[in-house]
DNA sequence: CTTGACTCAGAACACATGTTCGTGTATAAT
DNA sequence: ATTATACACGAACATGTGTTCTGAGTCAAG
Protein backbone atom coordinates (compact mmCIF):
# COMPACT_ATOMS: atom_id res chain seq x y z
CA UNK A 1 0.00 0.00 0.00
CA UNK A 2 2.88 2.34 0.71
CA UNK A 3 3.77 3.75 -2.41
CA UNK A 4 6.96 5.91 -2.00
CA UNK A 5 7.16 7.15 -5.48
CA UNK A 6 4.84 9.36 -7.83
CA UNK A 7 2.47 7.45 -9.79
CA UNK A 8 4.14 8.40 -13.96
CA UNK A 9 1.95 11.14 -15.54
CA UNK A 10 0.43 8.84 -17.84
CA UNK A 11 -0.24 6.27 -14.86
CA UNK A 12 -2.10 8.90 -13.36
CA UNK A 13 -3.95 9.94 -16.27
CA UNK A 14 -4.77 5.86 -16.45
CA UNK A 15 -6.31 6.16 -13.01
CA UNK A 16 -8.17 9.29 -13.46
CA UNK A 17 -10.14 7.67 -16.71
CA UNK A 18 -10.53 4.72 -15.18
CA UNK A 19 -12.41 6.62 -12.41
CA UNK A 20 -14.09 8.98 -14.67
CA UNK A 21 -15.41 5.84 -17.25
CA UNK A 22 -16.63 3.89 -14.07
CA UNK A 23 -18.47 6.46 -13.13
CA UNK A 24 -20.02 7.17 -16.22
CA UNK A 25 -20.59 3.56 -17.90
CA UNK A 26 -20.85 1.21 -14.26
CA UNK A 27 -18.57 -1.26 -15.66
CA UNK A 28 -14.29 -0.80 -16.63
CA UNK A 29 -13.01 0.44 -19.69
CA UNK A 30 -11.31 -2.31 -22.40
CA UNK A 31 -7.64 -1.55 -22.54
CA UNK A 32 -8.05 -0.20 -26.22
CA UNK A 33 -10.20 2.22 -24.88
CA UNK A 34 -8.19 3.30 -21.97
CA UNK A 35 -5.19 3.87 -24.80
CA UNK A 36 -7.60 5.74 -27.00
CA UNK A 37 -8.17 8.28 -24.54
CA UNK A 38 -4.67 8.85 -22.60
CA UNK A 39 -3.43 8.94 -25.89
CA UNK A 40 -1.19 5.27 -26.38
CA UNK A 41 -1.62 3.70 -29.47
CA UNK A 42 -0.58 0.29 -28.44
CA UNK A 43 -2.71 -1.83 -26.35
CA UNK A 44 0.71 -3.66 -24.85
CA UNK A 45 1.58 -0.18 -23.30
CA UNK A 46 -1.48 0.01 -21.56
CA UNK A 47 -1.30 -3.67 -20.29
CA UNK A 48 1.85 -2.72 -19.47
CA UNK A 49 0.69 0.21 -17.24
CA UNK A 50 -2.23 -1.68 -15.67
CA UNK A 51 0.33 -4.09 -14.50
CA UNK A 52 2.08 -1.47 -12.86
CA UNK A 53 -0.53 0.02 -11.25
CA UNK A 54 -1.92 -3.62 -10.16
CA UNK A 55 1.47 -4.27 -8.47
CA UNK A 56 1.20 -0.79 -6.60
CA UNK A 57 -1.94 -2.39 -5.11
CA UNK A 58 -4.18 0.64 -7.03
CA UNK A 59 -6.46 -2.25 -8.98
CA UNK A 60 -6.96 -5.63 -9.53
CA UNK A 61 -7.43 -7.23 -12.80
CA UNK A 62 -9.24 -10.63 -13.66
CA UNK A 63 -6.72 -12.27 -16.38
CA UNK A 64 -8.10 -13.52 -19.64
CA UNK A 65 -11.60 -11.50 -18.78
CA UNK A 66 -12.97 -8.44 -20.94
CA UNK A 67 -12.89 -5.43 -18.64
CA UNK A 68 -12.21 -7.31 -15.92
CA UNK A 69 -10.57 -4.80 -13.78
CA UNK A 70 -11.37 -2.87 -10.43
CA UNK A 71 -10.22 -0.16 -8.28
CA UNK A 72 -8.78 -1.29 -5.10
CA UNK A 73 -10.36 0.07 -1.91
CA UNK A 74 -7.12 1.50 -0.57
CA UNK A 75 -6.59 3.81 -3.96
CA UNK A 76 -5.38 6.99 -3.01
CA UNK A 77 -8.79 9.34 -2.51
CA UNK A 78 -10.83 5.95 -2.85
CA UNK A 79 -12.05 5.06 0.58
CA UNK A 80 -14.70 2.10 0.90
CA UNK A 81 -18.00 4.13 1.97
CA UNK A 82 -21.61 3.04 2.92
CA UNK A 83 -22.98 2.62 -0.74
CA UNK A 84 -23.44 4.90 -3.57
CA UNK A 85 -27.08 5.71 -4.56
CA UNK A 86 -28.13 6.88 -7.85
CA UNK A 87 -31.04 9.42 -8.35
CA UNK A 88 -32.70 10.19 -11.37
CA UNK A 89 -32.96 13.55 -12.40
CA UNK A 90 -36.49 14.12 -12.84
CA UNK A 91 -36.88 16.93 -15.70
CA UNK A 92 -36.31 20.93 -15.04
CA UNK A 93 -38.31 22.61 -12.76
CA UNK A 94 -39.21 26.50 -13.59
CA UNK A 95 -41.37 28.60 -11.42
CA UNK A 96 -44.66 28.82 -13.83
CA UNK A 97 -44.53 24.64 -13.93
CA UNK A 98 -46.19 22.11 -11.67
CA UNK A 99 -43.58 19.77 -10.57
CA UNK A 100 -44.43 16.36 -13.00
CA UNK A 101 -41.90 13.49 -12.83
CA UNK A 102 -42.42 11.06 -16.05
CA UNK A 103 -42.48 7.59 -14.07
CA UNK A 104 -42.32 5.53 -16.72
CA UNK A 105 -38.87 7.70 -17.84
CA UNK A 106 -36.20 6.21 -16.54
CA UNK A 107 -32.65 7.90 -18.48
CA UNK A 108 -29.54 6.53 -17.15
CA UNK A 109 -27.41 9.38 -18.20
CA UNK A 110 -29.35 12.31 -16.47
CA UNK A 111 -28.78 10.83 -13.04
CA UNK A 112 -26.66 11.61 -9.87
CA UNK A 113 -24.11 9.86 -7.79
CA UNK A 114 -24.31 10.65 -3.61
CA UNK A 115 -22.32 8.69 -1.30
CA UNK A 116 -25.23 6.58 1.83
CA UNK A 117 -23.83 9.05 4.47
CA UNK A 118 -24.94 12.10 2.64
CA UNK A 119 -28.48 11.00 2.13
CA UNK A 120 -29.35 8.78 4.61
CA UNK A 121 -33.40 8.07 3.58
CA UNK A 122 -33.80 7.51 -0.60
CA UNK A 123 -37.17 6.60 -0.80
CA UNK A 124 -39.07 8.16 -3.48
CA UNK A 125 -36.26 10.65 -3.44
CA UNK A 126 -35.94 12.17 -7.02
CA UNK A 127 -33.67 15.29 -8.52
CA UNK A 128 -34.73 18.38 -10.48
CA UNK A 129 -32.92 20.61 -12.03
CA UNK A 130 -33.82 24.06 -11.55
CA UNK A 131 -34.43 26.52 -14.71
CA UNK A 132 -33.92 29.84 -14.51
CA UNK A 133 -33.51 32.57 -12.23
CA UNK A 134 -37.35 32.30 -10.24
CA UNK A 135 -36.39 30.51 -7.10
CA UNK A 136 -33.35 33.29 -5.96
CA UNK A 137 -35.20 33.96 -2.95
CA UNK A 138 -34.63 30.56 -1.95
CA UNK A 139 -31.39 30.29 -2.25
CA UNK A 140 -31.26 28.28 -5.19
CA UNK A 141 -29.99 29.57 -8.64
CA UNK A 142 -29.99 28.47 -12.27
CA UNK A 143 -28.67 25.21 -13.05
CA UNK A 144 -29.25 23.95 -9.16
CA UNK A 145 -29.86 20.05 -8.84
CA UNK A 146 -32.63 20.35 -6.08
CA UNK A 147 -32.87 16.57 -4.34
CA UNK A 148 -36.06 16.07 -2.67
CA UNK A 149 -38.59 13.59 -1.94
CA UNK A 150 -42.20 13.24 -3.15
CA UNK A 151 -44.65 13.86 -0.13
CA UNK A 152 -47.82 15.95 0.23
CA UNK A 153 -47.37 16.64 4.02
CA UNK A 154 -44.78 18.97 5.94
CA UNK A 155 -43.73 20.15 8.88
CA UNK A 156 -43.00 23.11 10.27
CA UNK A 157 -39.50 24.20 9.50
CA UNK A 158 -39.47 21.96 6.05
CA UNK A 159 -38.08 23.14 2.95
CA UNK A 160 -40.80 22.40 0.54
CA UNK A 161 -41.80 22.73 -3.26
CA UNK A 162 -45.14 24.24 -2.79
CA UNK A 163 -47.80 24.22 -5.68
CA UNK A 164 -50.01 27.63 -5.10
CA UNK A 165 -53.42 27.00 -7.08
CA UNK A 166 -54.12 30.41 -7.04
CA UNK A 167 -50.97 31.63 -8.72
CA UNK A 168 -50.12 28.78 -11.30
CA UNK A 169 -46.39 28.88 -9.31
CA UNK A 170 -43.76 26.48 -8.10
CA UNK A 171 -42.09 27.88 -5.12
CA UNK A 172 -39.24 26.52 -2.97
CA UNK A 173 -40.13 28.01 0.58
CA UNK A 174 -39.75 26.94 4.20
CA UNK A 175 -43.06 25.68 6.04
CA UNK A 176 -44.94 26.85 8.70
CA UNK A 177 -48.36 26.27 9.48
CA UNK A 178 -50.21 29.03 11.77
CA UNK A 179 -53.51 28.89 12.97
CA UNK A 180 -55.58 29.99 9.86
CA UNK A 181 -53.09 30.41 7.28
CA UNK A 182 -49.92 28.97 6.66
CA UNK A 183 -46.54 30.76 6.14
CA UNK A 184 -44.29 30.25 3.47
CA UNK A 185 -40.54 31.46 3.94
CA UNK A 186 -37.81 32.44 1.97
CA UNK A 187 -34.57 30.94 2.62
CA UNK A 188 -33.18 34.45 2.36
CA UNK A 189 -33.96 35.86 5.43
CA UNK A 190 -33.79 39.70 3.84
CA UNK A 191 -37.09 38.69 2.11
CA UNK A 192 -40.39 38.58 3.50
CA UNK A 193 -42.71 35.32 3.99
CA UNK A 194 -46.04 35.39 2.33
CA UNK A 195 -49.35 34.19 3.73
CA UNK A 196 -51.46 31.34 1.81
CA UNK A 197 -54.58 29.74 2.71
CA UNK A 198 -54.01 26.20 3.12
CA UNK A 199 -56.82 25.05 0.59
CA UNK A 200 -54.40 26.75 -2.21
CA UNK A 201 -51.36 25.10 -1.28
CA UNK A 202 -50.34 21.34 -2.24
CA UNK A 203 -46.92 19.98 -1.14
CA UNK A 204 -45.21 18.71 -3.78
CA UNK A 205 -42.36 17.19 -1.83
CA UNK A 206 -39.28 18.08 1.01
CA UNK A 207 -36.47 19.49 -0.28
CA UNK A 208 -33.53 17.51 1.09
CA UNK A 209 -30.59 18.51 -0.56
CA UNK A 210 -29.51 21.76 -3.17
CA UNK A 211 -26.45 21.09 -5.02
CA UNK A 212 -24.76 23.82 -7.13
CA UNK A 213 -21.96 22.70 -9.25
CA UNK A 214 -19.73 25.33 -10.67
CA UNK A 215 -17.58 25.13 -14.07
CA UNK B 1 -42.98 1.60 -11.58
CA UNK B 2 -44.60 0.38 -14.66
CA UNK B 3 -44.17 -3.80 -14.26
CA UNK B 4 -47.78 -5.33 -15.07
CA UNK B 5 -46.77 -8.91 -15.67
CA UNK B 6 -44.50 -10.60 -13.15
CA UNK B 7 -40.92 -11.27 -14.11
CA UNK B 8 -40.61 -14.78 -15.74
CA UNK B 9 -38.58 -17.37 -13.34
CA UNK B 10 -35.90 -17.11 -15.56
CA UNK B 11 -35.56 -13.47 -15.88
CA UNK B 12 -36.06 -13.42 -12.00
CA UNK B 13 -32.88 -16.13 -12.19
CA UNK B 14 -30.59 -13.77 -14.35
CA UNK B 15 -31.26 -10.21 -12.42
CA UNK B 16 -30.41 -12.09 -9.15
CA UNK B 17 -26.83 -13.49 -10.70
CA UNK B 18 -26.45 -10.27 -11.93
CA UNK B 19 -26.73 -8.27 -9.22
CA UNK B 20 -24.94 -11.32 -7.33
CA UNK B 21 -22.03 -11.41 -9.52
CA UNK B 22 -21.63 -7.03 -9.59
CA UNK B 23 -21.54 -7.52 -5.67
CA UNK B 24 -18.78 -10.08 -5.77
CA UNK B 25 -17.00 -8.96 -9.38
CA UNK B 26 -17.59 -5.02 -9.34
CA UNK B 27 -18.00 -5.38 -13.32
CA UNK B 28 -20.67 -7.29 -14.84
CA UNK B 29 -20.57 -10.60 -16.48
CA UNK B 30 -20.59 -12.03 -19.94
CA UNK B 31 -23.65 -13.07 -21.59
CA UNK B 32 -21.95 -16.94 -21.56
CA UNK B 33 -21.23 -16.82 -17.92
CA UNK B 34 -24.96 -15.63 -17.08
CA UNK B 35 -26.27 -18.93 -19.26
CA UNK B 36 -24.14 -20.92 -17.15
CA UNK B 37 -25.39 -19.87 -14.12
CA UNK B 38 -29.02 -19.78 -15.06
CA UNK B 39 -28.63 -23.09 -16.85
CA UNK B 40 -29.03 -21.66 -20.74
CA UNK B 41 -26.84 -23.47 -23.05
CA UNK B 42 -27.76 -20.90 -25.76
CA UNK B 43 -26.17 -17.37 -26.32
CA UNK B 44 -28.84 -16.33 -27.68
CA UNK B 45 -31.68 -17.32 -25.35
CA UNK B 46 -29.78 -15.27 -22.65
CA UNK B 47 -29.69 -12.20 -25.13
CA UNK B 48 -32.93 -12.83 -25.76
CA UNK B 49 -34.17 -12.27 -21.66
CA UNK B 50 -31.55 -9.58 -21.84
CA UNK B 51 -33.41 -7.51 -24.08
CA UNK B 52 -36.45 -8.55 -22.58
CA UNK B 53 -35.23 -7.17 -19.01
CA UNK B 54 -34.11 -4.20 -20.68
CA UNK B 55 -37.56 -3.26 -22.56
CA UNK B 56 -38.70 -3.49 -18.83
CA UNK B 57 -36.10 -0.68 -17.72
CA UNK B 58 -34.34 -3.68 -15.40
CA UNK B 59 -30.98 -2.73 -17.17
CA UNK B 60 -29.47 -1.33 -19.74
CA UNK B 61 -27.17 -2.31 -22.28
CA UNK B 62 -24.21 -0.72 -24.85
CA UNK B 63 -24.39 -2.40 -28.22
CA UNK B 64 -21.37 -4.50 -29.16
CA UNK B 65 -19.52 -3.93 -25.69
CA UNK B 66 -18.55 -7.07 -23.66
CA UNK B 67 -20.30 -7.10 -20.52
CA UNK B 68 -21.57 -3.74 -21.39
CA UNK B 69 -25.35 -4.04 -19.06
CA UNK B 70 -25.60 -2.59 -15.79
CA UNK B 71 -28.44 -2.53 -13.73
CA UNK B 72 -31.36 0.39 -14.06
CA UNK B 73 -31.47 2.59 -11.02
CA UNK B 74 -34.91 0.52 -10.03
CA UNK B 75 -33.87 -1.05 -6.88
CA UNK B 76 -31.60 1.43 -4.53
CA UNK B 77 -29.80 -1.15 -3.37
CA UNK B 78 -26.14 -0.25 -3.04
CA UNK B 79 -24.39 -0.56 -6.28
CA UNK B 80 -20.94 -0.45 -7.13
CA UNK B 81 -19.68 2.71 -8.62
CA UNK B 82 -16.62 5.07 -9.57
CA UNK B 83 -15.60 5.37 -6.27
CA UNK B 84 -15.53 7.89 -3.49
CA UNK B 85 -13.53 10.66 -2.42
CA UNK B 86 -13.46 11.41 0.99
CA UNK B 87 -12.88 15.82 1.72
CA UNK B 88 -11.96 17.15 4.99
CA UNK B 89 -14.34 19.82 6.05
CA UNK B 90 -11.62 22.26 6.97
CA UNK B 91 -13.28 24.60 9.37
CA UNK B 92 -15.78 27.45 9.56
CA UNK B 93 -16.08 30.44 6.87
CA UNK B 94 -17.27 34.04 7.87
CA UNK B 95 -17.23 36.99 5.74
CA UNK B 96 -14.94 38.92 8.63
CA UNK B 97 -11.65 36.50 8.37
CA UNK B 98 -9.67 35.25 6.04
CA UNK B 99 -9.69 31.46 5.17
CA UNK B 100 -7.45 29.69 7.18
CA UNK B 101 -7.03 26.07 6.36
CA UNK B 102 -5.54 24.37 9.42
CA UNK B 103 -2.85 22.19 7.21
CA UNK B 104 -2.26 19.40 9.64
CA UNK B 105 -5.65 19.05 11.34
CA UNK B 106 -7.25 16.07 9.18
CA UNK B 107 -10.73 15.43 11.96
CA UNK B 108 -11.66 11.84 10.31
CA UNK B 109 -15.23 12.76 11.51
CA UNK B 110 -15.46 15.72 10.21
CA UNK B 111 -15.20 15.17 6.26
CA UNK B 112 -17.74 14.91 3.31
CA UNK B 113 -17.85 12.02 0.70
CA UNK B 114 -19.16 12.76 -2.45
CA UNK B 115 -18.92 10.58 -5.57
CA UNK B 116 -15.90 10.56 -7.92
CA UNK B 117 -18.44 11.50 -10.77
CA UNK B 118 -19.35 14.46 -9.35
CA UNK B 119 -16.23 15.99 -8.61
CA UNK B 120 -13.68 14.91 -11.29
CA UNK B 121 -10.72 16.40 -9.97
CA UNK B 122 -9.49 16.13 -6.36
CA UNK B 123 -6.02 17.80 -6.01
CA UNK B 124 -6.23 20.68 -3.17
CA UNK B 125 -9.31 20.13 -2.44
CA UNK B 126 -11.11 21.07 0.72
CA UNK B 127 -14.30 22.30 2.13
CA UNK B 128 -15.84 24.91 4.37
CA UNK B 129 -19.04 25.12 6.09
CA UNK B 130 -20.44 28.71 5.69
CA UNK B 131 -21.05 30.44 9.37
CA UNK B 132 -23.67 33.25 9.18
CA UNK B 133 -25.64 34.94 6.48
CA UNK B 134 -23.14 36.89 5.16
CA UNK B 135 -22.71 35.33 1.67
CA UNK B 136 -26.25 35.17 0.82
CA UNK B 137 -25.50 37.70 -2.18
CA UNK B 138 -23.10 34.85 -3.25
CA UNK B 139 -26.34 32.41 -3.22
CA UNK B 140 -24.92 30.38 -0.16
CA UNK B 141 -26.81 30.73 2.84
CA UNK B 142 -25.86 29.68 7.00
CA UNK B 143 -24.82 26.08 6.68
CA UNK B 144 -23.79 25.58 3.29
CA UNK B 145 -20.86 23.60 2.94
CA UNK B 146 -18.44 24.93 0.12
CA UNK B 147 -16.39 22.97 -1.76
CA UNK B 148 -13.14 24.76 -2.98
CA UNK B 149 -10.00 24.19 -4.49
CA UNK B 150 -6.95 26.52 -3.05
CA UNK B 151 -5.78 27.88 -6.36
CA UNK B 152 -4.47 32.13 -6.46
CA UNK B 153 -5.24 32.64 -9.62
CA UNK B 154 -8.43 32.76 -11.10
CA UNK B 155 -9.58 32.89 -14.47
CA UNK B 156 -12.88 35.29 -15.93
CA UNK B 157 -16.12 33.34 -14.86
CA UNK B 158 -14.75 31.35 -12.29
CA UNK B 159 -16.61 31.52 -9.01
CA UNK B 160 -13.56 32.37 -6.36
CA UNK B 161 -13.15 32.84 -2.60
CA UNK B 162 -11.42 36.38 -2.81
CA UNK B 163 -10.27 38.32 0.29
CA UNK B 164 -10.34 42.03 0.21
CA UNK B 165 -7.74 43.54 1.71
CA UNK B 166 -9.10 47.02 2.38
CA UNK B 167 -12.34 45.99 3.69
CA UNK B 168 -10.49 42.91 5.78
CA UNK B 169 -13.58 40.48 4.33
CA UNK B 170 -14.01 37.22 2.70
CA UNK B 171 -16.14 37.12 -0.40
CA UNK B 172 -17.69 34.44 -2.44
CA UNK B 173 -18.23 36.21 -5.79
CA UNK B 174 -18.16 35.62 -9.82
CA UNK B 175 -14.32 37.06 -11.24
CA UNK B 176 -13.86 39.02 -13.81
CA UNK B 177 -10.64 41.00 -14.81
CA UNK B 178 -10.95 44.28 -16.62
CA UNK B 179 -8.79 46.46 -17.63
CA UNK B 180 -7.80 48.33 -14.69
CA UNK B 181 -9.77 46.62 -12.61
CA UNK B 182 -11.38 43.56 -11.15
CA UNK B 183 -15.38 43.15 -11.24
CA UNK B 184 -16.56 40.71 -8.52
CA UNK B 185 -19.86 39.99 -9.95
CA UNK B 186 -22.53 38.39 -7.10
CA UNK B 187 -24.08 35.17 -8.05
CA UNK B 188 -27.84 36.84 -7.60
CA UNK B 189 -28.25 38.86 -10.79
CA UNK B 190 -30.47 41.01 -9.03
CA UNK B 191 -27.47 42.71 -6.65
CA UNK B 192 -24.78 44.81 -8.13
CA UNK B 193 -21.08 43.99 -8.80
CA UNK B 194 -18.19 45.07 -6.89
CA UNK B 195 -15.06 46.75 -8.41
CA UNK B 196 -11.71 46.52 -6.66
CA UNK B 197 -8.03 47.63 -6.99
CA UNK B 198 -6.13 44.34 -8.61
CA UNK B 199 -3.58 44.55 -5.69
CA UNK B 200 -6.37 44.86 -2.91
CA UNK B 201 -7.63 40.98 -3.98
CA UNK B 202 -6.34 37.72 -2.96
CA UNK B 203 -8.14 34.88 -4.47
CA UNK B 204 -8.02 32.53 -1.59
CA UNK B 205 -9.27 29.51 -4.04
CA UNK B 206 -12.16 28.54 -6.82
CA UNK B 207 -15.41 27.29 -5.81
CA UNK B 208 -15.92 23.71 -6.92
CA UNK B 209 -19.91 23.07 -6.14
CA UNK B 210 -22.05 23.96 -2.91
CA UNK B 211 -24.16 21.90 -1.15
CA UNK B 212 -26.64 22.42 1.35
CA UNK B 213 -28.16 20.05 3.60
CA UNK B 214 -31.58 20.24 4.99
CA UNK B 215 -32.89 18.37 8.09
C1' DC C 1 31.12 2.59 -23.31
C1' DT C 2 28.35 -1.09 -21.59
C1' DT C 3 24.83 -2.89 -18.92
C1' DG C 4 20.41 -3.27 -17.21
C1' DA C 5 16.36 -1.40 -15.37
C1' DC C 6 12.12 1.00 -17.11
C1' DT C 7 9.14 2.58 -20.62
C1' DC C 8 7.17 2.56 -25.12
C1' DA C 9 5.47 1.15 -30.14
C1' DG C 10 3.66 -1.97 -33.41
C1' DA C 11 1.97 -6.19 -35.00
C1' DA C 12 0.30 -10.76 -34.73
C1' DC C 13 -2.18 -14.13 -32.17
C1' DA C 14 -5.84 -16.59 -29.60
C1' DC C 15 -9.98 -16.59 -27.78
C1' DA C 16 -13.74 -14.27 -25.28
C1' DT C 17 -17.96 -12.38 -26.47
C1' DG C 18 -21.94 -10.01 -28.65
C1' DT C 19 -24.82 -10.78 -32.81
C1' DT C 20 -27.61 -13.08 -36.11
C1' DC C 21 -30.09 -16.67 -38.48
C1' DG C 22 -32.83 -20.73 -39.08
C1' DT C 23 -35.66 -23.69 -36.58
C1' DG C 24 -38.73 -25.61 -33.05
C1' DT C 25 -42.40 -25.60 -29.34
C1' DA C 26 -45.78 -24.12 -26.70
C1' DT C 27 -50.17 -21.13 -25.80
C1' DA C 28 -53.84 -18.13 -27.05
C1' DA C 29 -56.48 -15.51 -30.21
C1' DT C 30 -58.89 -15.36 -34.89
C1' DA D 1 -56.82 -24.78 -39.02
C1' DT D 2 -54.36 -20.52 -39.04
C1' DT D 3 -51.99 -16.79 -37.31
C1' DA D 4 -49.58 -14.36 -33.86
C1' DT D 5 -46.74 -14.05 -29.92
C1' DA D 6 -43.54 -15.44 -26.49
C1' DC D 7 -39.81 -18.32 -25.55
C1' DA D 8 -36.19 -21.55 -26.51
C1' DC D 9 -32.21 -24.05 -29.01
C1' DG D 10 -27.85 -24.56 -31.61
C1' DA D 11 -24.56 -23.07 -34.76
C1' DA D 12 -22.06 -19.92 -37.45
C1' DC D 13 -20.21 -15.34 -37.71
C1' DA D 14 -17.80 -10.96 -36.86
C1' DT D 15 -15.33 -8.50 -33.90
C1' DG D 16 -14.05 -6.94 -29.41
C1' DT D 17 -10.26 -7.69 -26.41
C1' DG D 18 -6.48 -9.61 -23.50
C1' DT D 19 -1.92 -11.56 -24.42
C1' DT D 20 2.56 -12.03 -26.25
C1' DC D 21 6.63 -11.19 -29.10
C1' DT D 22 10.13 -8.27 -31.27
C1' DG D 23 12.40 -4.11 -31.27
C1' DA D 24 13.77 0.34 -29.69
C1' DG D 25 14.47 4.58 -26.92
C1' DT D 26 15.86 6.68 -22.38
C1' DC D 27 18.59 7.09 -18.29
C1' DA D 28 21.34 6.09 -14.38
C1' DA D 29 24.85 2.87 -12.46
C1' DG D 30 29.06 0.20 -13.09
Amino acid sequence: MASRKPLSLRQEGIMDFIRKYLGENRFPPSIREIGKAVGISSTSVVNYNLRRLEERGYLSREKEVSRGLRLSANAPDLVPSGGVLRIPIAGPIAAGEPIDIGEGVFDEEDAIELTHDLLPQHDNVYALQVRGDSMIDAMVSDGDIVIMRQQHEARNGDMVAAWLTDRDETTLKYFFKEPDRIRLQPANPTMDPIYVDPAAVQIQGKVLMVLRRLS
